[in-house]
DNA sequence: CGAGCATCCTCAG
DNA sequence: CTGAGGATGCTCG
């Protein structure tokens, strides 16, 4: 979410508005929306902002379903693999980012750059991953990982 | 090529 | 137990 200035989805979440990208009929960046500033372009815009829809509608209702219709990430290797991998942590599993370097051969820190540089927040649980002392960095996933502690 | 980061680990007080 | 420093890996200017 670098320059969000126009989302063709907005989903209204319980902790907050979401803001949906998608390029193609496949989502390219899923974020948090901090003003109302951002206003969808096109409403017209696709099924798969409908799906989307439904999918976060499923989540936050406590329930985790299949995955997004596609996701058209842009990013280095690396990061499309840390993305990939954390994706693949089960629900309601935590892991630190030094276990999830050591899974990938890495540096601690480099998971954390490429969490941050994460399009899909939501998706991608980068709310799952806290820092070995427990206490994790990132202010916009605080929140979020307090109610999603569990 | 040089600096920064959402870290981690280890050695001193 | 608390603090400081060095070590890593990757991205961006």
């Amino acid at each position: 979410m670098r320059n969000p200035d126009y989302y063709d989805g907005i989903y209204q979440a319980p902790i907050g508005q979401l803001g949906i990208k998608v390029h193609s009929g496949k989502l390219c960046e899923l974020g948090w929306l901090k003003r109302s500033s951002a206003v969808p372009s096109r409403q017209r815009a696709a099924p798969v902002v409908t799906t989307i829809h439904a999918w976060l509608d499923a989540y936050f209702a406590g329930a985790v379903p299949a995955r997004p219709p596609a996701l058209l990430l842009s990013g280095t290797p690396f990061q499309l693999r840390v993305w990939g991998a954390l994706q693949q942590i089960p629900h309601g599993r935590v892991l630190t980012y030094g276990q999830l370097a050591a899974q990938l051969s890495t540096g601690s820190r480099a998971i954390g750059q490429a969490c941050r540089a994460n399009p899909v927040s939501v998706i991608v649980p980068c709310h799952r991953v806290v820092s070995a002392n427990g206490l994790g960095g990132y202010g916009g996933a605080r929140g979020q990982l307090r109610h999603k502690r569990w």
